[in-house]
DNA sequence: CCCTGTTGG
DNA sequence: ACACGCCAACAGGGA
């Protein structure tokens, strides 16, 4: 008998470095932190990926190599390689010793070398595993510098991320990527085109595309640079002027594979892992659902019965469709399901789809079955439901059907009959009762929507509103609200992609009208049962939290209010917009001729890259001293250029170049075409989950950004008119609203005193900062003086008074040493804020809103400053946003209450505007007044500054 | 798709 | 030596 073949010996060598930053960021949106308060995203996504690999590839050999601690060769040829790179997040510098501990756990060999980075030891390693008969070798990376060492055996594995599936490159791949014959040429391409991550310069003015074309014609850096007398115009020019950086740029991303190590591969041979050591490991970490399927000794899981809701006696209709046997549990389920409750779920480890988990979806088509569900629905107590669309602009998509839910698991699905309008209503009004059911809580994901749609067949929802993305947004206000990612992180579960029914967005999209009944049913029962699901999570956080009554009294009953002021929408004077734009346009081509006379050439002056180049290369300006931006342009920014204008009037016009086309492009040229068709206004949305602090923002458009400061801009709001010559507009602005906020909190007895006398506040801190009496003070006095109010809003330093003021930073220093000593709490007061965000690791609003802020005690003093800063900004800032939403709330349920035809149609935070009948101002405008003074009253009295006229600027 | 620059509070 | 006041949306350039 002749030996058997031995078998094929698979080595896989892991960049340690790349994999835990890439875990890192994976998890930063929706971070791992666990009970003793420690960021574990980094080494929860490494683990996974070493597990991963371990399980599906089954190596025979393995390495994890890490950078040596000191610097590299490459440091000392080129100081500002990687220099731009941040410093590492301090939660991967407590992840490094935890990672390490686990590669040692699993008996892995850690590979570092003093002065050599990962990437020369695994490639070194690679090519000795080659020369050493190796069939394959694996270079575990996201790095694309890899492609370098790829051959016929040695392949790059890019590891699954994200959704996307593991890779493999191999060196078909890297020749088609880079357009190359051999795979040494990917360091001609690097060294020409550059890598910003790792600061390799490459040549000015070559990208991706020219660096393959010129190594294809030229095959090496070197050749270029001896034929750089055949290339052409600037190209020539550049090549030959950084043809040293070029070199050095090529040397810099080859990776040396003749480290000093030794190839063992005795060493590298897989065994198996510690699972003692792991156990402890995992335990403290708490990664509970790894440990079980790492381990298979985790403690035995049980299903988790679905619980009926209370007060519902029978849970399906009788005849409505399916058997609940149809619908068992999938085998082997019950091993899943995660009984970890109390920390805090990751996106990670087993995920449920709607083919593993019991639930019983109904479509519900027929007359008698939509009345069998109705007097279901009117017996509930709450019910999350879900509209599906053609679209998302609610002001064209119709609706297709609609879900329902109340139990967990179960849910009915009702298509509304499409091409005939009188039927879509007639199925509609069926469900009105249900709908307008003033004692029935409707939950939903993003509800405004919903109400928007059905608003649109005349359905007023009635009963309280509980939306999951709002509850989500206030226990983790920076993150983002998605409800497949909710669910995912919250139920450990994945539902069906919107996508993979719709097909992925662009021209052939379809909509939920192009699909059977069938099909939609199970995504929109999906939708209705996982939202009602995502509410019983979130109701007993928000409750632990004190954050149920900001849900229940503010952000939920807000969502109707919003729905009503972007259906109103506001009507824009297009007729208007139109001849301002020609007139702009005017102004715009003089100034283009003038800035090009003063350059002395053509050019494009919204570059910001040409504009520096003939600013600073051509025309000298800047005497000297020239700032760059982080990518190392020259910067242009309005600071910038406003100091250059006293020297040169080319800046000026260049200012005023950009003022205006903003105003064109942004405004003019813009608002118009978003005007609806069917009502000629303009519909925004008002979006309530996105800023940190508790504001709304704008978009589509943003009307909260509308100039008003310089004159030419101010000019945009004539053309925000009332509906008709027979209504006004009416503005109303609270007036310093934040410093009286922070009065309140500091209870700074010099601030209150001047409220509460009504003293303009402005020349009241003039007048204490620089000791004059109060009728001495002057406008230059007053300006400083109200820098310097909203600067401690802010948490100013004196550096950046120093800058917005112009004025010497000792002189800055002066002026905030006087005001912290005339207003000595609110100096104390921030520093208690600090020092209780440190405590807490979050600042709270008046209403108890949250802003985490997880860096405050971060050894980075920059991020440890800016966090500080929000630390103070954050309850001020967000304090505001609550009051002028519970006004919103409170005007909205007066003016339906007496029936009145005044509309709100904006909020720009401080402002709220009012559309009115003319006949009506005199009678709304002390209500709309009361209410928003009276929204929630502090220590000093709030003032609100109250304007009318025929459009936005003269309501001022 | 990211960067720079502008608009607002 | 470095960075240096908060919260947003949008347009255009350049790859």
């Amino acid at each position: 008998m002749t030996d058997a073949p031995a078998a094929p010996r698979k080595l896989f060598l892991l960049d340690a470095f790349a994999l835990i930053y890439r875990a890192h960021f994976a998890f930063s949106k929706n971070p791992r932190i666990n009970s003793k308060g420690m960021n574990t995203g980094a080494i929860l996504g490494f683990t996974n990926t070493l597990v991963e690999v371990l399980q599906k590839e089954k190596p025979t050999h393995i390495g994890v190599a890490f950078d040596g601690p000191k610097k590299t060769f490459r440091h000392e040829q080129f100081p500002a390689y990687k220099a731009q790179r941040q410093a590492m997040p301090e939660d991967i510098g407590t992840a490094i010793p935890y990672i390490k501990q686990i590669i040692e756990a699993f008996d892995i060999p850690i590979l570092i070398l003093d002065g050599f980075e990962a990437d020369d030891v695994i490639g070194t390693l690679a090519q000795r595993a080659e020369a050493h008969g190796f069939e394959e070798v694996y270079m575990m990376t996201p790095d694309k510098d890899y492609c370098q060492l790829v051959t016929d055996r040695i392949k790059i594995y890019r590891p699954a991320f994200m959704g996307n599936a593991a890779e493999i490159l191999d060196l078909d791949h890297v020749l088609k990527r880079f357009e190359i014959e051999r795979a040494e040429q990917v360091i001609d391409i690097l060294g020409l085109q550059g890598d910003a991550s790792d600061n390799i310069p490459g040549i000015p003015g070559i990208g991706e595309k020219t660096a393959k074309t010129l190594i294809q014609k030229y095959g090496s850096v070197e050749n270029l640079i001896a034929h750089v007398d055949e290339l052409k115009g600037k190209q020539q020019e550049n090549v030959r002027n950084f043809a040293e950086q070029g070199l050095l740029s090529k040397e810099l991303a080859t990776i040396h594979v003749n480290v000093p190590l030794p190839f063992e591969p005795e060493q590298l041979c897989c065994s198996a892992p510690d699972e003692v050591r792991l156990t402890a490991l995992f335990d403290e970490l708490e990664f509970r659902q790894l440990a079980a399927r790492v381990l298979k000794t985790g403690p035995t899981r049980t299903a988790v019965p679905i619980s009926p809701a209370k007060g519902t006696k029978s849970s399906i209709p009788t005849g409505a469709g399916h058997q609940a046997s149809l619908f068992a549990p999938a085998p082997g389920i019950t091993e899943f399901i995660d009984d970890d409750e109390d920390a805090r779920p990751g996106p990670q480890g087993p995920r449920r789809t709607l083919a593993e988990v019991p639930h019983q979806y109904h479509l519900i088509e027929t007359p008698r079955l939509r009345q069998e569900l109705l007097k279901f629905l009117l017996l509930q107590t709450e019910v999350s439901f879900d509209t599906e669309t053609t679209g998302l602009d609610t002001m064209t998509a119709r609706l297709v059907g609609m879900s329902f839910c109340w139990l967990p698991g179960e849910a009915y699905y009702v298509p509304v009959p499409q091409h005939d309008a009188a039927a879509a209503q007639a199925l509609v009004d069926e469900f009105r009762p249900f709908l307008e059911h003033a004692g029935i809580v409707k939950v939903g994901q993003n509800i405004k929507y919903d109400l928007t749609i059905l608003k649109h067949y005349g359905i007023r929802i009635g009963g309280p509103l509980f939306d999951t993305m709002l509850a989500h947004y206030l226990l983790e206000p920076d993150m983002r609200h998605n409800m497949d990612v909710l669910a995912e992180t919250y139920l450990h579960y994945t539902p069906v992609s919107i996508t993979e029914l719709i097909g992925p967005r662009g021209k052939k999209q379809k909509t939920m009208a192009d699909l059977p009944p069938a099909d939609v049913s199970n995504y929109a029962c999906e939708d209705a049962d996982v939202t009602l699901q995502l509410k019983h999570v979130f109701e007993p956080r928000l409750q632990e939290l004190g954050l149920l009554r900001l849900l229940n009294e503010v952000e939920n009953p807000l969502v109707p209010v919003l729905a009503d002021v972007e259906y109103e929408g506001v009507k824009i004077d297009s007729a208007a917009m139109g001849d301002y734009s020609a007139q702009l346009q005017g102004y715009i081509t003089e100034l283009e001729q003038q800035i090009y006379a003063a350059a002395g050439q053509e050019f494009n002056i919204g570059s910001p890259k040409q504009l520096g180049e003939v600013l600073f290369d051509k025309m000298g300006l800047g005497g000297g001293k020239i700032k760059k931006t982080k990518t190392g342009q020259y910067a242009t920014g309005e600071e910038i250029l406003s100091v250059l204008a006293l020297d040169n009037p080319i800046a000026g016009l260049i200012l005023e170049y950009r003022q205006l086309t903003k105003l064109r492009s942004t405004y003019v040229e813009a608002l118009p075409q978003l005007v609806c068709e069917a009502d000629g206004r303009v519909h925004t949305s008002f979006n309530q989950a996105v800023t940190a602090t508790g504001r709304l923002s704008s978009t589509n458009p943003n009307l909260q950004n509308i100039p008003i400061r310089t004159e030419k801009g101010r000019e945009i709001r004539k053309a925000f008119v009332p509906r008709d010559a027979d209504h006004v507009l009416i503005a109303a602005d609270y007036s310093q609203i934040e410093l009286r906020i922070m009065a309140d909190f500091s209870q700074d007895a010099t601030m209150i005193e001047a409220f509460r006398n009504g003293i303009d506040i402005h020349s009241s801190t003039a007048s204490k900062v620089f000791k004059v009496p109060l009728e001495a003070v002057d406008g230059e006095m007053r300006r400083k003086a109200k820098t310097v109010n909203f600067g401690i809003i802010y948490g100013i330093s004196a550096f950046g008074l120093a800058q917005r003021l112009g004025i010497g930073r000792k002189e800055a220093v002066d002026i905030i040493d006087a005001y912290f000593q005339e207003f000595p709490a609110v100096k104390t007061f921030m520093d208690a804020s600090i020092n209780k965000a440190r405590e807490l690791e979050y600042a709270e609003t008046l209403l108890g809103r949250r802003r985490y802020l997880r860096d405050i005690n971060s050894r980075n003093a920059t991020l440890r400053g800016f966090t500080e800063r929000n630390a103070i900004n954050a309850p001020i800032q967000g304090t505001a946003a609550d009051i002028i939403k519970i006004a919103m709330i409170r005007i909205h349920e007066w003016l339906q209450k007496e029936n009145l035809g005044t509309r709100m149609i904006l909020q720009v935070h401080d402002e709220l505007v009012f559309d009115a009948p003319r006949s009506e101002a005199d009678y709304v405008i002390p209500r709309i007044k009361e209410l928003m003074i009276g929204a929630l009253p502090l220590s000093v009295p709030m003032e609100v500054e109250v304007g009318t006229g025929s459009n936005w600027l003269q309501a001022h």
